[in-house]
DNA sequence: CGGACAGTTGAATCAAATCAACAAACGTGG
DNA sequence: CCACGTTTGTTGATTTGATTCAACTGTCCG
């Protein structure tokens, strides 16, 4: 397909891995921050950045969980994204902020100049595929979310929800949740009441256990966007 | 702030323009796709890429309109997204297409293959950031989209998404949409009917004239996710 | 022990979905 | 140009499911 050509851009994912040495993009962007040596502390719910503000810093979580959002004037609160050990957040800044973003529970990140990683790119091979392979990631979660805010039902976005989760904490067995009813809640556009209800409901019809409010088990796999049919109704 | 390194990436957009003699990101990727001089017409309803296609290609709409969209299994469709003229659009892919693409209108699109465009970053100064600029650009309106599916009333959903269009059609006064209402709804995550409903009521309320279904005048704009409000609940 | 917080549950309300009928716009062929 | 069928959009009546408001339970921590 593609020969190497770093470091300039490299599309597409599956051709970008054979050009770095075996190392994934997260592996090689984590590296790249790691030369910074700047990692911070953030308690839990406190503020990362504020809606507005001017930075231009690349993040990664280290451990805890972060949640990011936009504040409505009618005191409304919509949780764009999560992010969980070992994904990246803060490349996609313009002039300033466009949400703010929060610790959920006590969390470590990686921290590094958006600059200094760019410079980076001469000496680090395979940087500057990695970074877009990152932001493409980002893309296809901001996707998922989309989809997961199209089901119609609470009980389809719970369960969507959960196996997002599932996949993304990379467990097959018991989910532990580091954020509150309040924060799945404006993550999927519903009140924190149906949430709770929907919860206990799937229990009841052995969807999952639950054996404490933050830990979840799944019995099955959520089925939101079954793939391979092909378009019933609209042509 | 950064230094020109081109043609590296180079992350900030603002600090992007001033690499490329002026032209914006969108110019010179489109100037990149047009020395391929590929254009394909796509007749109203007509598939441009199915969900699981393999194929590698940079779309950008010259005319019409394109919508990206996902199948359930149990029928529902959701519209990821809506592309619109000078939009770009399939520079995301990985393995195969996580989405099917469709011309909403009779549409017209520049095309290029993403191996051969990646070729020309030698020659072409500022195309990696460009690239990178038109991904992010991409990102935002996914954001944005979160946004708008996080209303939680009809009305609200209605007036965000009529903003988004007249600010993405680049008009002040009349929005010729180019989709139909079974489009709207499949996007907005709502029926038809509602959306049939909320633009009369919205009619009746002074706070659009529509003279036909599908043209559209905003009286005032829509204040979905105004800024600048701390958060007044959540801590 | 008592207060604060997180989560659950209940009853009433309300807004969107559903089912159904109708109207308007469009395109094609006579 | 009009007639006719098709598509697209609107409106009405009813149902349903999420929200709202409220009370309550459990847990953590000083």
């Amino acid at each position: 397909m593609i020969t190497k050509i770093e470091p300039r851009l490299c599309i597409v994912s599956s051709q970008f891995s054979g050009s770095s040495n075996f190392l994934s993009a997260d592996e090689v962007v984590a590296n790249a921050m790691r030369i910074c040596r700047k990692s911070r502390r953030y308690d839990r719910g406190s503020t990362i950045y504020d809606e507005g503000d001017r930075i231009s810093t690349l993040f990664r979580v280290t451990e805890g969980a972060v949640r990011i959002c936009k504040f409505r004037s009618d005191g409304q609160r919509q949780i764009e994204a999560f992010y969980l050990p070992g994904e990246f957040f803060g490349f996609d800044v313009e002039r300033s902020c466009r949400f703010s973003a929060e610790a959920i529970t006590n969390t470590t990140l990686q921290v590094a100049d958006v600059a200094e990683v760019l410079a980076m790119q001469t000496e680090i091979e395979g940087l500057t595929g990695a970074l877009w392979q990152i932001a493409v990631e980002d893309l296809h979660r901001s996707q998922e979310h989309i989809l997961l805010l199209g089901c119609r039902n609470a009980q389809e976005r719970v369960l969507a929800f959960l196996d997002e989760m599932a996949s993304r904490l990379d467990v097959t067995s018991i989910i532990d949740l580091p954020m509150s009813r309040q924060d799945i809640a404006d993550y999927l556009g519903m009140t924190i009441e149906t949430v709770s209800r929907t919860l206990t409901l799937l229990v009841q019809n052995a969807e999952i256990a639950m054996p404490r409010p933050r830990s979840v088990m799944m019995k099955r796999r959520a089925n939101c966007h079954a793939q391979g049919l092909s378009r019933p109704f609209h042509v």
